[in-house]
DNA sequence: TTGTATGCGTTATCAG
DNA sequence: CTGATAACGCATACAA
């Protein structure tokens, strides 16, 4: 048996305007009062119902997440972070994996009415997007970014990110340096990792062709496999590789395994995510680190943010940060 | 702006009722104002509240799914698999990472009136269950399961898997084998598991010995460097391991390369789990696989027959099955 | 075939 | 300080 509000008022013998009250800690009672309902609803195990209290005040404290797919090993940090967060602040969180159903998840959060939506890593179409600001509901990008629209973000700066990794790898000795990249049609995590690795290139006056940079399809292991074997392929004199995620970066150590070529003593690699998984490679991967988890945090916070004072808010660039381990070495410069 | 049924009701001239009637496609009006309704439906861009249906049908199409710690690499494949299956079903699925305040959730998601509880991985002790009793929802256990209460759960026999990893090693001419366990007081991957290794064991023969068993605080990446390390202490002469999960695995895989021991040529390996991440460790883990993604999909199933039927189901035992890489080899038998 | 009215469990606005 | 009572958006029994 589940009771309700009118349960608690009658057992107390007060109305259920007075329990209301009291279950909401407004004024307008007495203690004594108050101790008889308090008692009333401890024994009756009452507990508010949160669907028909969110019927009336328009807010069901329930906010959406949108992965493109969960298997990626990017998000359990991610939705780690959202997660707590969410907790703390009395919300929970509804996960979408939204493989290629994205408008179907937007239509069931909209009916559900969440009070805000998160984004993560896929594009934001505009079909997406006009849907979205339809729902008037808080929504925020969490590492991905819109150029076309007025959406904040939290990311890190994927352009500084990558060139922090390159020059990593510069400052350790090394003047002939690979990317491993991912889809160059990715505008974000594709383009701007690219162009960080170039800008690197040129401000420390190492010159740069086409033939150093691999472009695969994905960000995936098999990807960066492939990677370094085209890589080496066109440019065999590399002492360094940047890759663009750890997953890469993981399948290029693997292919250098098979190659026969040591890492790092031949060939140093550095990551980017710096997922669990990067402390656990052989050798451990050196990686340039996004804070995931504080990523996830910081984006609920702002859909509070926004929600509470009902305007936009700033978007956020996120520190990132070299960890190193064991698959850079240093070289001596010659 | 966003409409209610009344304003379709208004703008389509007719009642509310015969809305109502539409949308949720029953019978009783006439193709006529079907079509009218319909339009307005269409042009106003109406979409039901599920707040307030929920409200009437005491079902909100959400089920809440528990898990110990969302980092664990086990809780992407787990929970694709329930979300998707949920999503099918027109469901959506609330996650909660229970870091020691299993209780706060529970509450939280008995104030939401979630249909059902996917209670994964974490022992559901005398609290718990009876607090879910008293919610009165379907409760499914996920990849664990209780001697204490009646609750159906869906699960890879621990025993059986064990029992077919040791016989892997055995079948491959081992008989120095040892095992890398996990808590020993875990009463299901702890216990069932070292009890399949030791049923192999015995059934083939093998004489035994509690020096051939490290136990470790858990299940991690560090327990599986520091289990190696015991071990070889404790028995040096092994040719083969039993590590309790993948992430010991590959910590077992990591220790040995530091000592100089070679996996597979003179240390063979087998883990327990089947994460993604075996197929990208030095070199690739053999390891036996659990269905994790068809564990989560028949959890929700298992729930939704709960909720139809009104009634308790069965249990499932899914199958195990060893997925062959390369951490592993055939020794000659002399 | 259609409309009216009631209730789901709360909160909030009034009076008292 | 307290209690009726009207919403909230919808489904449904009952009338028409």
């Amino acid at each position: 048996m589940t009771y309700t509000i009118k349960d608690v008022a009658k057992k107390a013998n007060v109305s259920i305007a007075t329990v209301s009250r009291i279950v909401n800690n407004q004024t307008g009672y007495s203690e004594k009062t108050k101790k008889k309902v308090l008692q009333a609803i401890e024994e009756l195990g009452y507990h508010p119902n949160a669907i028909a209290r969110g019927l009336i005040n328009k807010r069901t404290h329930t906010i959406g997440v949108l992965f493109p797919e969960l298997s990626s090993m990017l998000v359990t940090d991610i939705l780690n972070g959202v997660e707590n967060a969410a907790h703390e602040a009395g919300s929970s969180v509804i996960v979408c994996h939204t493989k290629s159903k994205t408008m179907n998840y937007l239509r069931l959060l909209n009916e559900k009415r969440i009070d805000g939506i998160i984004f993560t890593s896929e594009i934001l179409t505009n079909e997406y997007y006009e849907y979205i600001k339809k729902m008037n509901v808080p929504l925020v990008l969490l590492a991905t970014e819109s150029y076309a629209h007025p959406v904040p973000y939290v990311k890190v700066s994927d352009t500084h990110a990558a060139y922090s990794a390159t020059q990593y790898l510069i400052k350790h000795g090394h003047n002939q340096i690979g990317m491993i990249s991912g889809n160059k049609n990715d505008k974000v995590a594709g383009y701007l990792r690219i162009t960080g690795f170039k800008n690197a290139l040129n401000d420390y006056n190492i010159p740069f062709t086409e033939d150093q940079i691999a472009y695969c399809k994905g960000f995936r292991y098999q990807d960066g496999i492939d990677g370094l074997e085209m890589l080496i392929k066109k440019s065999p004199n590399l002492t360094a590789v940047f890759a663009a995620s750890d997953e890469m970066a993981i399948g290029a150590i693997f292919k250098a395994y098979k190659l026969g070529i040591k890492v790092p003593e031949e060939l140093s690699i550095i990551g980017y995510d710096n997922l669990k998984m990067a402390a656990m490679s052989i050798p451990p991967l050196t990686s340039v680190a996004q804070p995931l988890y504080e990523m996830g945090e910081m984006a609920v916070k702002m859909i509070f943010n926004m929600l509470e004072n009902n305007q936009a808010v700033e978007s956020r660039i996120m520190p990132h940060q070299i960890v190193d381990r064991e698959s850079v070495i240093k070289r001596e410069t010659n």
